[in-house]
DNA sequence: CATGAATGAGTATTCATTCAT
DNA sequence: CATGAATGAATACTCATTCAT
């Protein structure tokens, strides 16, 4: 690719990236391309459909959080890891707009628009969860579908409520502490 | 007002509660006037616009809500009172697109569009919370903050994700040990 | 409907029938709303894409023509009437921009987007060519399908050409010997 | 010019012409670039306009076409020789979109876009025509705008409809017995 | 000289809202 | 007072053409 059209790709995505931070999915592919400071056709010759570039700008981030969980994977406190980890994804949630929707629900199955990220996403979890479980520090009991569904409970209210860091930790220490166990 | 003018306002506001709690905030002036059998215009006589008719349905819904908590407030088991009425909401939110919005957040606070109602809601959380933490079926440091950023992340996690019973026992089941306390 | 909308609605044909006539099937719905003198949505309020709209007219031509077979259907001279029919779709086809894509082909199947009324203009051109081979002045080893070709043909070149009057005679006149029979 | 710009000259012209008679005039200047592998500059280095290159086209079809002529003024038999040739030239039609329009109309006057070939087509037909009088084969009183507009008619009437060779070869034939003579 | 990235005017279509009937 | 026809700004997307690389 040329170095223009990869400057102007990555043009494109920032502006995306931050408008769609700010209002959320209903950004307009106008709105893109005026903070861009590019034509229209500059957005869809780098991605064929609004969905593709919304897309591309969700599955990076998820991408970002799958990767992010591999240090955690190696650290000393089980349980603190999966509690960092769970807290990051809720955080980033809070600060990008549009991300809650794809960690929510069904979005981790890799049959949704995330393609194998979700599946990476998911897989980290899982693995951050098995470990937390084993050093004693997770209740047992706990399985993926209720984790999922909290977590992603989680990250809609961080998003839709602006939680900031304060009732952030305060809400998910209740969680957790529920997490832990009775 | 006239007879039949009451009785048309009645009829869009079922017609509208109908589409919203099935179809989502996206609904269209026209599905609702279809559904109510009257014309666009009459919509528009007893409500300004589009947001104040979708407000007017979720002000009705967290009025209901909030008149429900009621016989709560005197059931004989404070805890198991609060965390019905945790359920109940989120059971509704479920159920109903468009109210987890509204319970989400800052929808609880007068300042916003829901008015007192609003505020009648948070009345019936915090009367319940005060006698469930007296009896000590929940934890004394709980504070309405965070109480009602979790209450607003499982109903938009309800909502968005069609929790079913089983998936909402679980999930609320792990929150609710968490607000008992470590 | 009421008296302005079905004012309108015609002002939308007539105008969409005046620009279509002049510049082809290429028009824009934004041409016919000026020319019309109406919003865009007026337009989109009688006719709900712009192929509706297209066909609408288009169909309402193939329509009258096929009716104004009836008359001759009865005439004195068969072959006459079958001349004289065949010299008429040609001479509105040659005024009327998009109507000869119609009947050239398969248009005048029903499967087409015309409807029944394709088959209708069919099967009075049928009736006519029957009654004008029984008189024998048609060559009785005409059969539809030929017929239709060159008829479609006939239009297509008078539209695409705009034939004059003379020119059309000349042209036609040259036809109707060799249906007539070497 | 260096040899490579001619080569590429000679790839975007061959591309140009198969998608142009497999998808008619409407098609787009990346399908035949991509068609050529050829950038889109290089079709406008060589051409213009979008069309300029479809006009190249169509006037090397006619060019050949009349070209294709030549033998046919010698024949042993003038009047086969004419309607071999109008045969010729729907049939041409028929295979390559785009080239009826050209050959319909004003197309074969030298004013038109066409250029010289144009007129070198009309008189080629026009020889062919007087041999055939002369021989008796083609009725006297015809004269060439009517033949002009039968061939232009048959010719999109061809393309249009898809005739294949049969209905081809039925309708031509009763057109040839009108040229013939009553 | 070739490339293909960038441009932006243009397209059909939707929908909240107004207002003549 | 009810109706629903009319409005027009807004949206995603296309494509001939230009020009930086």
């Amino acid at each position: 690719m040329r170095a223009d059209a990869e400057r102007n790709r990555q043009r494109v995505l920032e502006a995306a990236e931050e408008v769609l931070a700010r209002d959320g999915a209903a950004v307009s592919m106008r709105a893109v391309a005026e903070r861009a400071g590019v034509g229209l056709g500059t957005i869809y010759r780098h991605f064929p459909t609004r969905e593709a570039l919304l897309q591309a700008i969700v599955v990076d981030r998820v991408r970002r959080l799958a990767e992010s969980a591999g240090p955690l994977l190696a650290a000393d406190d089980p349980a603190a890891a999966f509690f960092t980890f769970f807290t990051r994804v809720v955080d980033v949630s809070a600060r990008k707009k549009a991300l809650a929707d794809e960690v929510s629900g069904a979005g981790l199955d890799p049959k949704a628009g995330l393609g194998a990220v979700g599946g990476q996403l998911r897989a980290a979890i899982e693995a951050l969860l098995r470990r937390a479980q084993a050093a004693g520090g997770v209740r047992a009991d706990l399985a993926m579908p209720e984790l999922l569904a909290l977590l992603g409970a989680a990250c809609l209210g961080a998003e839709r409520n602006q939680w900031d860091d304060a009732l952030r930790d305060r809400a998910l220490g209740l969680l957790f502490d529920g997490l832990r166990g009775p």
